[in-house]
DNA sequence: AATGAATGAGATTTCATTCAT
DNA sequence: TATGAATGAAATCTCATTCAT
């Protein structure tokens, strides 16, 4: 009788999740510009109301999917990140992960593409997101002080090692590209190509 | 007689100008998604009907404007398509214009970024206007035959080639960085150390 | 024909009036705070989309409302002041003057009563509204240097002179009293009473 | 057993005035008009789902909390009342002490100001909260008849007694007057002025 | 008794578009 | 051609209240 007393209905994880996969679904289908918070409710079967009581306004429901986004792909990219191995391989590693990642969750990629070309987009705290990411800033500075890598500014490195990736598996780009082992190893290697001394 | 009906022809193109200019103008301000048919005509100083004897909606609207920037820029770009020259020339030279002419109108870029991420996108017909760059496209298969350019699928020369220039000029993905002589010349040997064989 | 082209369809008065003379029905009826626009512009025979063409939001249009109810008292009772009469004669006129205009016009009293508690009050600006009553001031202070008004506050003056008659001709402080010439002269005259040196 | 009932009995009371003593703080700080459930629910420190379980409606929170209010001021002033004394003095020390009451719980008044002005009104027996004020009305009438005061409507008589009071301590009517005993004094003379015969 | 979650109803406001002139 | 007025539809968000525990 205690633990049914205790058992007040409780903020529902699952439910909030719900909430977060319908807004993804639906910028898939409609585009950002599109979706309201009533379709989203709608889809993810709740009333506009509840959608209030897990996120502040819209603005906190579409940032707050874009982050768990980006931290998980950023987690999971790094997971390949392997201090031991080769520059070359390491770097590798990352692009060929994030490649797939992409791939595998085409959904997601299409909602952080329209989020970071929407008004939104200036309320993400980038620094943060990006802190995930530092070991491989470092492991750029060290490859250009072993004269493996060009000594050019970092955003010229980053662009020519990720840019060409986002870009190739970007349906609106590139409609008909399919993203096969071999389209990825031909890239990544060109971006060491470009990259390397 | 004739006269007479130029000068109105004039005067409309003029005024469907304005409306064009407007709408660049206020994408930039504030931002895609806040863009009202409404605040357009205001900033272009005509009445919001009138804007509908010249689109015939918003959508008209916008991707007219979206295909009038397209044109210029690729009609600018491929003025530095030189075929007498050496391959790795030609491309430099056109990617180098693609930087300038990106630097030089920022309007235009960001209203065509908020654009390609709009769901009015896939109301263009994007093969009609990418057929400017052919000639480009033939220059890639020549130099593949040559061997003197990596015989890989053309979206992934492309990608190599000029993604990392949209990367670096976009604001939102570098909004340090400046676009100097320097940077494009780096960020262009770069692009080709990539898809060089 | 000329005429024709002319006479493009104007903002229209009648229906701005048609709009205001809702706001202060539906405040009698359904009281300040039952009040949306929606319900004000049907009553009006609107959309409620038309009535942003008249007033910039609700708040614009109840303040507007009761600027025009207030200025148009103020006038309206002003219009007796004659200082050429005896101090007394012209305050009794006065007040009297205002006795009716609020017995003849319950429900522009009603509106303004509602307002005035209402947390829109404090967009008004006082001081341009009170402006009219300038020759009120200063005919008292006239008073009090003949030595025919008591030399207090005239914020204790004006009190007492105009308090009573808003007391007894507000329905909801006292529901059963009737305006008559004779409560009206009593009244007045235990103001002065209560003013006079 | 006794005393754990009226535990329980002591602990509800407490709540139930934290209640109140929300809603009068938040008509205070964001006015009647913003003054959510939730909102007074989260003040006091309870579900909005408990506020239910002390009071019906929203309704009769409002309700409840101005009878208290005018209850305890009716209390609190008719101490003063002292048949013993002359017909004036006592008159003067009820106002006076009105007076004080309102100035020392400025929190107290600005509710009751805007709950009079509000759709709620019509819900109180008014008749049975100036029941407490029956010896004032006997003491006027007793005025009445031994030639002390005038011989006019009890509405009147009440109207110039307290009418003034409430207007100078009105903010929203006087912003600047500021309650000292010297006006105290002279208003309440003046009052006396209007209603003595 | 107590509560956090949940919601239908309704609030204000803006939108793309059409109408009447 | 040109326009200011007009609007139905839909946007975001809050509300008073009830539910399930």
């Amino acid at each position: 009788m205690i633990v049914y007393y205790r058992a007040v209905r409780v903020k529902d994880e699952i439910k909030q999740q719900a909430i977060i996969d319908a807004t993804i679904e639906l910028v898939n289908e409609i585009g950002f510009a599109s979706c309201s918070v009533s379709k989203i409710a709608k889809r993810a079967g709740v009333s506009p109301a509840t959608l209030y009581i897990y996120y502040k306004n819209k603005e906190d429901l579409l940032v707050s999917t874009y982050i768990q986004i980006k931290t998980t792909l950023g987690a999971s990219v790094m997971q390949e990140f392997d201090p031991s191995l080769p520059v070359r391989d390491t770097l590798m590693a990352v692009g060929m992960s994030l490649f797939r990642h992409i791939a595998e969750h085409p959904q997601l990629f299409t909602f952080t593409e329209q989020f970071a070309n929407s008004p939104y987009q200036d309320l993400v705290d980038r620094d943060k997101l990006e802190a995930v990411f530092q070991p491989l800033l470092e492991l750029l500075h060290y490859g250009i002080t072993q004269k493996i890598i060009k000594d050019v500014p970092m955003e010229i490195l980053f662009a020519h090692l990720y840019a060409p990736i986002y870009a190739l598996v970007n349906p609106h780009i590139n409609p008909d590209f399919i993203v096969t082992p071999e389209n990825i190893e031909i890239s990544m290697n060109m971006a060491w190509d470009a990259i390397k001394l």
